[in-house]
DNA sequence: GTCGAACATCTCGCTCAACGAGATAATAGG
DNA sequence: CCTATTATCTCGTTGAGCGAGATGTTCGAC
């Protein structure tokens, strides 16, 4: 932060974006080492509870493919977080080879009590802002988004 | 996860600030990939290309804290590094039990290559916004950083 | 119906990042 | 100098993830 940049207003914004991405990285890594987890795990309960939100089934393979893995460390993976109590393997009724993953209550709850907190907080911070101000914040974030995304 | 949502546009805004961190990790993950290395190994180099920044000086013991990394760990990081060209180890002057880490210039040229381009896209989003608007922009990964270091 | 190709998941053996414990080397204080 | 402290490295081990191949399931062709 020592003024050496002509526009200092943008990069200082620039930084402040990427400190929040690690700031974010290491709420999640708390919470995984809070329950003896890995930072696959946690992606992996992410991602589980976007699929049911989106009542969508999620399969072990769509899981994997997801998290970049191939199928040894996927099931490794569920093998991991079903010991732990945080998923349930069921057998697909209609295509009997599927194994859908599905998260016990438990894992919710345990992930509501500690995202839950910071999205509230989240929440409170916009409810400050005007919808001008709002669609700034939410325009710039989806144009970083795009950025990261579709760069190579 | 719908507990506490009346108002859907923040929300929206919360998701797109989630999908803003998940982007920008696959971003440096695929720097990680297509040069071989590990997200620990990209984690390493940014922070000490901020710390070359700031005109600080990173030795082996403060990379290695700064990554969550014991002393064996550390070692084995800067050995990769040294090995793949993108450090050096320079015994400290001063206190010659110290082993001060430098970035090549090559490593500096593979990163800005990399990470510039969106970095300048970014800079471009920002200067579409008035000032009432970036201080929003500004205010809100401020706040959204502070919530989640501080949290518990 | 039965056969074989395609598909989804799992098992086995391996590699390598990171850990714990302890060794080695250098500085500072009495 | 001799001891405590600090900084880094070495050794042996653990465990996540990979590649290759085994097992069980569906579906179309005949």
């Amino acid at each position: 932060m020592s003024g050496t940049t002509p526009q200092g207003s943008e990069m200082e914004i620039v930084h402040l974006l990427r400190a929040v991405t690690v700031e974010l990285g290491l709420h999640s890594a708390r919470f995984a080492q809070r329950h003896a987890m890995h930072p696959t795990d946690v992606r992996a309960l992410i991602a589980l509870m976007d699929a049911a939100r989106a009542r969508e089934e999620m399969t072990a393979g769509r899981l994997g493919a997801a998290l970049g893995l191939n199928s040894a460390g996927t099931t490794a993976l569920v093998d991991r977080l079903e010991r732990a109590g945080h998923v349930r393997r069921v057998r697909g009724e209609r295509d009997r080879r599927k194994v859908v993953i599905e998260v016990s209550e438990e894992a919710v709850e345990l992930g509501q009590a500690f995202f839950g907190p910071l999205i509230d907080r989240t929440v409170g911070l916009l409810e400050g802002y005007d919808e001008r101000e709002k669609a700034a914040i939410r325009g710039f974030l989806h144009g970083v988004r795009d950025a990261a995304a579709g760069q190579d």
